[in-house]
DNA sequence: AAAGGTCTGTTGTATTTACAACGAAAGCAG
DNA sequence: CTGCTTTCGTTGTAAATACAACAGACCTTT
C-alpha cells in the first residue's frame, strides 16, 4: 500500500495532502487492494458498491450491454482515475454497467462510510478530503451537463455550434485551441467525423468561424 | 426564513434533519434569502457561485445563449430542488448558463464553505448533511452518465432500445413501465417525437418488444 | 529522399431523421 | 352524452446523416 503512495499524492482524491498524512488516512479509511488479470471483472452490472474506488495501475473500461447482448464501452480509466463515486448512494439500485479490466490492473477500495463520517481522532485532513471528493464529483457533474447541453442539439451542426460557443466564453476570447483532433471531437459530440468536417467546412464558407487544425475562430455575423 | 422549514425538511438537502435542527442549522449555515420578479435573472453568464442554493417558490429556468445569440434551455427548476451545486468548486471558472425566474420566485442561499467545513460547535447533523450532498450530486452524476450513455447512441432506434433495456435491468423484469409519455421520453432522448413513435411501432413489428401507453414489455429474439 | 502512417477534407449514395399534417383514441369538463 | 383537448401513431417529403472511399497534407522513420 505505501507504494501507492505517491500516485496517490497526485489524484484528485488526495490533492492538498501530504504523503505522510496519506499513509496514516489509508488505515482510518479502510483502504483495501485488489489486483486484476487482463479480461476480469472488477464488477458487474447488478452488484452493490460500497466503496470509491482509484486505479493504481493498468486500464479499466466501463461498459455495458443491453438486453439483446449488444456492447458498448461507456469509458476507459487510467491509472490516478477514481470512479464508482456515482454508484455509492443507498437504495439507489445497483450498478448498471460493468467494469473490466483490459489489462493487468490494481484497484484500491476506500471504506465510503468512513470517508463521509468524520472519525472520532479527527484527522485534520479528513475536512480536505470531503471537500476534494465533493469537488471532484462536482466538477464531473459540471461537465456531464456542459456535455449533454451539446449533445441534445439536434444537427451536426448546433453540435459544433454549441461546443465551439461554450469554448470561447470559457476562454474569454473568440480565438481558442481545443483538445481533442477531429476524430475524438466526433466522438465527445457523438456524430460522425466526415460530416462533422464537412460541417466544419460549411461553417467556414459562411463565414462564422475559422479553424487551422485545433485553432478556431469564432466570427461576427 | 422559518416559514420554509416545512419545505427544507422535504428537500434532499435536509433529509433526516428534524424541522428544529434545520433552524438551528440555517443560522450555522449563513443562510440567505433572495427573491426575483418574472423575467429577472438570478444568475449571468461568467459569474461565479459560492453557494448552494434552493428554490423556495416559483420557476427557474437554467438557460444559455450561444455566441451569435441563439437561446437554449436546459432546465427547469421547481420549488425544494437544489440547483448550482455544480458550480461551486474553486478555480473551476465561472458560470457557462444563465439562471432566470420565469414566476416571482424566493430562493434560498447557503455558504458552501460552511456546509463542508463542520463548524466547531460540531452541530449534530452537519455529518448528515454533507451526506445528503453527497448523496444528490452522486445520484445526479449517476443519472446524468445513463442519460450521456442512451443519448450517444447514433440513431433513435439504439437510442430507444439502450434506455428500455436499462429500464429493464433496473426493474429486474423484461415488463415495465416508464415515467414518460412519448413526447417526453423523445425530450429525453433528443429524438423527434413523430420518428421515435415510429420507430417504436417498427420494434414491435420485428417482435422485439410490445408497448400499451407506458408499459412496455422486451422480447428475446 | 523515400516509404509508411495518420489526420483531415471531400464526395456520392443509401439510409435515417425532421417536420408538418392528419385522424383515431383517450381523457376531461360541462 | 357532447364537445374540447391531449396524446399517439402514421404518412409523405425535404433535409440531414452515416458510411465508404479516396486524395492531399503532414508526420515520423529509415
Amino acid at each position: 500500500m505505501k507504494k501507492y503512495a505517491a500516485l496517490l499524492k497526485r489524484t484528485k482524491l488526495f490533492s492538498g495532502v501530504g504523503e505522510n498524512d496519506i499513509l496514516s488516512m489509508l488505515h482510518c479509511l479502510n483502504a483495501q487492494v485488489r489486483e486484476y488479470n487482463k479480461g476480469e471483472y472488477a464488477f458487474r452490472q447488478g452488484e452493490y458498491i460500497r466503496s470509491l474506488m482509484i486505479l493504481a495501475v493498468g486500464r479499466l473500461h466501463i461498459q455495458k450491454e443491453d438486453y439483446w447482448g449488444n456492447l458498448n464501452i461507456l469509458n476507459e480509466i487510467r491509472p490516478g482515475e477514481m470512479f464508482g463515486e456515482a454508484y455509492i448512494v443507498p437504495n439507489s439500485g445497483t450498478l448498471m454497467n460493468d467494469v473490466v479490466a483490459i489489462e493487468e490492473s490494481v484497484v484500491l477500495f476506500f471504506d465510503i462510510d468512513r470517508i463521509l463520517t468524520v472519525c472520532p481522532s479527527a484527522c485534520p485532513f479528513h475536512t480536505q478530503l470531503i471537500k476534494n471528493i465533493f469537488y471532484t464529483i462536482s466538477d464531473k457533474n459540471k461537465s456531464l451537463v456542459q456535455k449533454i447541453s451539446y449533445m441534445s442539439q439536434r444537427s451536426t451542426r448546433e453540435k459544433l455550434l454549441s461546443y465551439l460557443s461554450d469554448e470561447a466564453k470559457r476562454h474569454n476570447s473568440n480565438s481558442f485551441s481545443i483538445p481533442f483532433n477531429r476524430q475524438q471531437l466526433a466522438d465527445f459530440l457523438s456524430v460522425d467525423r466526415s460530416a462533422m468536417s464537412n460541417e466544419l467546412s460549411k461553417l467556414r464558407n459562411e463565414g462564422m468561424l475559422d479553424f487551422h487544425k485545433n485553432e478556431f475562430t469564432l466570427r461576427e455575423l
